[in-house]
Formats: structure tokens, C-alpha cells, sequence
DNA sequence: AATAAAGTTTAGACTTGTCTAAAAAATTAT
DNA sequence: ATAATTTTTTAGACAAGTCTAAACTTTATT
């Protein structure tokens, strides 16, 4: 059994392992966390001796097996409350984050299956990440970000690479939601910013935005 | 903002309080929270410090009107999770107490707000127990122990007094549940136990299966 | 290659919540 | 009313998790 505060360092390792190659940095870790990297090499030896990480001093980090496979449970966790915040409970997708963050640490085996079920086994959470499967397993869709795309391309929008409440309140705004179709229309080279067409909405968008939205192209 | 030992503190104080009249001693809340009197002592004077508890040294505790609605909303929050577990989960009523100890400890007042409406605004959880207000405020129904009942006299059942797995999983088999119309057909002298109609069936029933049912006289 | 800079670990302290053992107060019994 | 018993509180210790400051490695710079 793992502590509210272990499960948080499992799951940071979990999220910097994915996106980045090669052991995690301690200052990786306190970082993600906004704690101090003093405080992160203790935790990391008691993740040590419970195996769920290799570890050698001043060489960074990694998830074993069995670390990898918690941490995805409590992704899993964490996804899965999103959903049923969003579909169940009418909350909008910028709200859902710090309550799942409280439920993706209740434990109950029992409780995470039936909510699967409740909620018709999701394979995406309300800001289109993938859910692990209850082995840890991620079946992820092929996505680029929406700067990729060429003039006259066309893709379906299948989620944020940036999940802060202010990136989601300002593509509410926009009207930008998952599953809409977008097309881009023109290119500017001086500030890398689009012009979109968006259901029948003309958007010019800048580039970090461009950066932080997922398109699967069509 | 209260922590979790905190909260579980102001839960059996409010529980206790609820039982028995005057001030709750030290000893009392120790053994309903299988901690030591050391332990209630040193709380004790945190929960006072924070103005939640009315303390002088040896003389026991009581709630504040601050405590009372703490308390008050932390055992709503517990009993409409149980009837999600139950309604939405298919638990069954022996086994939301546990999962429930942990979800009540969530903090979203929109969370809890949402729950209840997607509940359907219950007034009762699955053992039977009311369900407080927003305000702490208990609405509570007119329930007597099926032990006072008399002979040929006839209840509904409408809750239970001990919410133990073996207790709730005793009346599951002998099909005893919430709602069922209960008629006591003999009373024995000699151990207090009663034979009952319960639908078209009779049961034989001990004094202590009647000391802990609850019947709404009919 | 030597040194400066950056990153990491250790040492020691602090907080929360718990415990045991001992002291103090309150209650019960004689 | 005094003694015995029970209850409650205090004192000191410990574990988890965090922090600051200092020491130590590694990496980068010249």
C-alpha cells in the first residue's frame, strides 16, 4: 500500500518518464511537484527500497515494472473521476482537475471497476488523455498538434497538451471543443500564428495555442 | 480547513453527542476512534484552539455551533456517498462504509452539491440513517427499536442500529431489508427474542437481532 | 585540466499525529 | 473523610513528510 504522498511521486515520475527519454532529475521531480529537492531524494529512497524504482545516487530515476503499473492506476484513477465530473456531476472540463486529484487516491478496487462501468468504459477523459486499461496499458490515438498541420489540412480536435483551467476557459471561449473539425487556412511565417476555419467560424490562432492543441489528421 | 484526523475526530464527537447527553469524556471518543486517551487529549486541544470544541480539562468535550455543522457536514457528505456506492455502484449495504470513511473526506462543495442532485436529494442512506442538510439540520423520521414493539403489533423497517458487514450480511439472508413490513407474532419471556411475520414468512428473531432494527410503528 | 556552476544528497530541524509511561485529578469505595 | 481506583493530562519519543543550510558530485567553462 502506498501513501497519498508516494502515489503523487509515482505519478509525477509516471507523466516526466512519458515525455521525456532517460532517468528523471530529482530537480525533474521537485519541479513537477513544487517541493524541494531535498525533500524528493528522501521520498525517492523509500520508493527505492519498495521497488517501484531504480535509483542510483546523482543518476536520476526510473519506474520499475510494478512502479510503472501503480502509477498507471492511479492515472487510471484520476481519468476516470474526470469523466464522471464531466458527464455524470455537469462539471466543464476546466473545473474537474484538483477534485480528481483528491479521488484518484481513494482505495477500492471494487469502486474504480463499477465507475468504469457506470461510466461505459471510457478510453479517453474530458481532455482527450488516454486511460490506462487496469494493467497499466494505454491505447492512445495517432495525434499531432494542430501547428503541424500544413495549409489545407483538416483534422478533428482530440485534446490539450495544456490542461490549466485558463487554456481551457479561453477554448471554451473560441468554441473549441473536443471532436470539432478544423481546418487550416493560412499560415502567417513572422509569429507562426494560423488562421483556422472552425465549423463555418473564421479563428486566427497564435502559435502557443496552435502548440497546445491535439488534431488527429483526416 | 480541517485535516482528516481532524474530521474523523469531529465525526465521533457528533456521533457520541448524538447518543448520549452532557459533555463526551476522553476515553469515550479514544475507543470509538481505537486511539489512545494521550491521543484525544492532544487533539483535543487543537479542535478547541480552532473553536470548533467547548474544553475544560477533565471535564469532557462538546461540539460548538461551528462544530456541530462541521461534523454535521461530514457525515452528509459520508451518507450520500453510500447511496451512490449503492444506488449508482451496486454496492451492497455492507459494503460502502469503508470507501465511504475515505470520500467524505473530499473537499468540493460543488462535488457534493452535484452528488446529491444527481441522487435524486435523498433523505436517507442505505442502513436507514438521515441524511443532514446543508445547514447540519437532521430531518429525522419517528423510529423505535423492533424490541419495544408489542405482540401483534406491526412496523416497516427503516434502518438499523449497528452497521457491521456480519450484522447487515445476518439480515440480508434471512431477508430482512429496508421497507419490509415486520409483524411481531410471539414474545418469549425467558431470552426476550420474538418470532415475526415478515411477508409471508416467520422468523424467530434474538433480543439482540431486536435491539439493533429500527421499525416505524404502523 | 582546473575551476566555476549547477545539481544532488546529507544533516539537522520542524509539524502533525501517534504512542508509552508517569503524574495529576476526579470518582468510587470503605 | 481517607484510601483505592479510574480517568485524564503531561512529558518525552517516534514516524512521515517537509524544509533550510551545508557538503558533496557532476557537468560546463575557460
Amino acid at each position: 500500500m502506498f501513501s497519498q504522498a508516494e502515489e503523487n511521486y509515482l505519478k509525477a515520475i509516471y507523466h516526466l518518464e512519458s515525455d521525456s527519454k532517460g532517468g528523471i532529475s530529482t530537480n525533474a521531480i521537485a519541479k513537477s511537484l513544487a517541493t524541494k529537492a531535498s525533500s524528493v531524494s528522501d521520498m525517492i529512497k523509500k520508493l527505492s527500497d519498495k521497488e517501484v524504482v531504480l535509483y542510483k545516487k546523482y543518476k536520476g530515476v526510473t519506474l520499475t515494472k510494478l512502479g510503472k503499473k501503480t502509477a498507471a492506476n492511479i492515472v487510471r484513477k484520476h481519468r476516470l473521476w474526470e469523466v464522471f465530473l464531466v458527464e455524470k456531476l455537469n462539471f466543464s472540463w476546466d473545473e474537474v482537475h484538483d477534485v480528481a486529484e483528491q479521488l484518484e487516491h481513494i482505495k477500492s478496487q471494487k469502486l474504480i471497476n463499477q465507475l468504469d462501468a457506470l461510466l461505459g468504459f471510457p478510453t479517453h477523459d474530458p481532455h482527450g488523455d488516454p486511460i490506462p486499461d487496469e494493467d497499466g496499458v494505454i491505447n492512445s490515438i495517432d495525434k499531432s498538434l494542430l501547428s503541424t498541420l500544413n495549409v489545407n489540412e483538416t483534422g478533428v480536435c482530440v485534446g490539450v497538451n495544456d490542461s490549466s483551467s485558463d487554456f481551457l476557459q479561453f477554448l471554451d471561449k473560441k468554441g473549441i471543443t473536443l471532436g470539432k473539425k478544423i481546418k487550416v487556412t493560412e499560415k502567417e511565417d513572422f509569429d507562426d500564428s494560423l488562421s483556422i476555419l472552425i465549423g463555418d467560424k473564421k479563428l486566427s490562432i497564435s502559435n502557443k495555442i496552435a502548440n497546445n492543441l491535439y488534431i488527429k489528421k483526416s
